[in-house]
DNA sequence: ACCTGAACACCGTTCAAGT
DNA sequence: ACCTGAACACCGTTCAAGT
């Protein structure tokens, strides 16, 4: 609810780079992505912008430590010893909560697939298929089609979420639904006709987790795999 | 190799919305994603820059039409009645191709999820569905848990190519490899360190292609799924 | 009706000047 | 060494003025 610029009581008491990263998010949360500005952020922060170049190489960086901060925060080693089934689709669940919680980060994530907070994703995911009797050099697949799953969720939620501030999520999705149907004739779209009427009330998360069983079952599917589910 | 502003020769014999979609792309194609300026497309078709604005609201509903146009291309109704499973396939791989082929268009597409592009790909995809035997309620999720993986894929492409610009591209994911395990110790993040190893020579398309028959073996293991696999 | 291009309101980033 | 904030080189978009 808060806007820009409150608390400008700070000094050079200690300026720092998780200082910076701290603050870069409050202002991602509470006003979203456009509203980080290295002005904003100075004036946050009670210092000139050109200070933060100090600490932070430039707003590209800034993002990365910024995703990579919440995202360090769940994608943790494995916690307890649950079904391998579960352990992964909880950590996926994990993501996509934080994702939906901060909608900027949705959009961070799938512009740099290759930013820390990924390469931490991807150490969780690959730590919990341990427990999975997959074969060697099919790991890495299994994994990236995990990351994938999640990356392109994220930006659906990111593009949603930027989009429907305010209006409310059904209605952005009845819009999109609308915007579809419209565009589009019956009979040379009967799905995308389907879908819509789905659009509205559908749940995103059911979905996701739908996307992740999936591919999990398609796992256990695998040659030579015999995974243990529970 | 040509850069900005050759043939200056137009005038106002007919400016349109595909003709600007079309210098869009060409700029697009020819000097990526961060060369198409209103600026340098007015100087393309020798016009100003405000005249766009006649046949296009703004840059993102350029970018938009310039995703659609390319993608409508490819993902026409279904073609060749081959197996259900090829069939699905054989479009994953068509924008995947695509996409590789205009790195730009990757971006756009994950920025985006809910442009026409998207709503042409959706329909593909849900009409190569047809043949298998999925569950009404489910036909939704696997076409989005297909659409999540592309547009996944799509964003790790679009970065990789925005970076890799000049570089080539294993060198590329020799340093991505690199900065990963420097980032992060062997004890720590030991899958990560695996994959590393094999960042550099694996094989973008295939592991695509294995993410795909990964979601597809879940939709055959789906209760009351007896798929007509060939 | 359509085109022109200067002007406006922003950006990220740099860098001389201060402390 | 660190901070300041004006200045630079851009953007997308608007709009009076032309044809």
């Amino acid at each position: 609810m808060q806007k820009s610029g409150q608390r400008a009581g700070r000094r050079r008491d200690g300026l720092s780079a998780s200082v910076i990263v701290g603050a870069a998010i409050e202002i991602l949360d509470a006003d979203g992505e456009e509203a980080l500005t290295f002005r904003a952020l100075a004036a946050r922060l009670a210092t000139g912008s050109g200070a933060i170049y100090h600490y932070v190489a430039n707003k590209d960086e800034l993002l990365d430590a910024a995703a990579a901060e919440l995202v360090g925060r769940i994608a943790g080693p494995s916690p307890a010893p649950a079904a391998a089934d579960e352990s992964v689709l909880a950590l996926m669940l994990g993501v996509f909560d934080m994702i939906n919680a901060h909608p900027w980060l949705g959009a961070q994530l799938s512009r740099k697939p290759w930013q820390t907070a990924i390469l931490h994703v991807f150490e969780s995911v690959g730590q919990r298929l341990e427990s999975f009797a997959i074969p060697q050099e099919s790991r890495f697949d299994v994994a990236s089609a995990l990351v994938n799953h999640m990356l392109g969720a994220a930006g659906q939620s990111a593009a949603g979420s930027r989009i429907a501030h305010g209006v409310g999520r059904s209605a952005f999705l009845k819009d999109v639904a609308r915007d579809w149907t419209s565009r589009a004739s019956p009979d040379e779209y009967p799905f995308v006709h389907a879908i819509a009427a789905q659009l509205a009330h559908h749940d995103d998360r059911q979905q996701f987790t739908a996307g992740v069983n999936l591919i999990l079952a398609g796992v256990a599917a695998l040659p030579q795999t015999g995974a243990d589910r529970s």
